[in-house]
DNA sequence: AAAGAGTCCAACCGCGACCAG
DNA sequence: CCTGGTCGCGGTTGGACTCTT
């Protein structure tokens, strides 16, 4: 059922599209500096480039933003995505704000080229092995936390719960609202799997 | 050298959440 | 409460670039 749109949805036919320019980047770069990034409609109107408020902040958060790291993402940061991401799924935003200067649609981005491969070998590989050890199990702490997942998953838990639900399980603070950095919350998380991911 | 296939990533779109009036 | 405006997120697309044949 198609919405209405809002104000804010550029449907303003005459509306500029498409990669930016330096100049725009410039423009833009200058009102949020002046009026700070927030305020997206009025960003993009005080900065006079045709361009829509979603379209100003996408820039601002994706490329223009100071502190920003592009390409070259390390293994670590790979190791780490791929851990966050059998954690919380696909919320790139949530673990984007685990990845200094990372961002959302970065890390997205690289999932989807790099690591979804990465996974699929994986499991390929994984049903491989599984056939030649059909009767031996195994008990590590990546299946209480697979389990933990599936467990929220039956229950029809939506991303935000099953991030609290974890959370609990790991015992640790509530590490969406406490900034990026909190390591502490981190290191408790990588402890519970050192080894699982090891292909990466 | 050229054409087709594959890859990457910036940007757009749709929609739900939030909030002020 | 209700409504309209705005924001933020995740999914998708399109085009530039690279690789392969």
């Amino acid at each position: 059922m198609p919405m209405a749109p809002s104000s804010s949805q550029c449907t303003k036919k005459e509306a500029n599209r498409g990669a930016w320019t330096v100049e725009e980047d410039q423009k833009l770069a200058q009102i949020i500096e002046i009026h700070g990034a927030r305020r997206w409609t009025l960003v993009a109107a005080k900065a006079g480039l045709n361009r829509c408020g979603k379209s100003c902040r996408l820039r601002w958060l994706n490329y223009l933003r100071p502190n920003i790291k592009r390409g070259n993402i390390s293994a670590q940061e790979e190791d780490l995505i791929l851990r966050l991401h059998k954690l919380l799924g696909n919320r790139w935003a949530l673990i984007a704000g685990r990845l200094p200067g990372r961002t959302d649609n970065e890390i997205k981005n690289y999932w989807n080229s790099h690591l979804s491969k990465k996974i699929n070998q994986k499991e390929k590989q994984d049903q491989a092995t599984l056939a030649t050890q059909v009767s031996k199990p195994q008990k590590s702490n990546m299946v209480g936390e697979i389990n933990v997942v599936e467990e929220a998953s039956e229950r029809g838990t939506s991303g935000e719960e099953l991030h609290e639900y974890s959370k609990a399980s790991i015992g640790g603070e509530d590490c969406s609202r406490d900034g990026p950095l909190n390591l502490e919350w981190m290191s408790k998380f990588l402890e519970t799997d050192e080894d699982w991911f090891s292909f990466a």
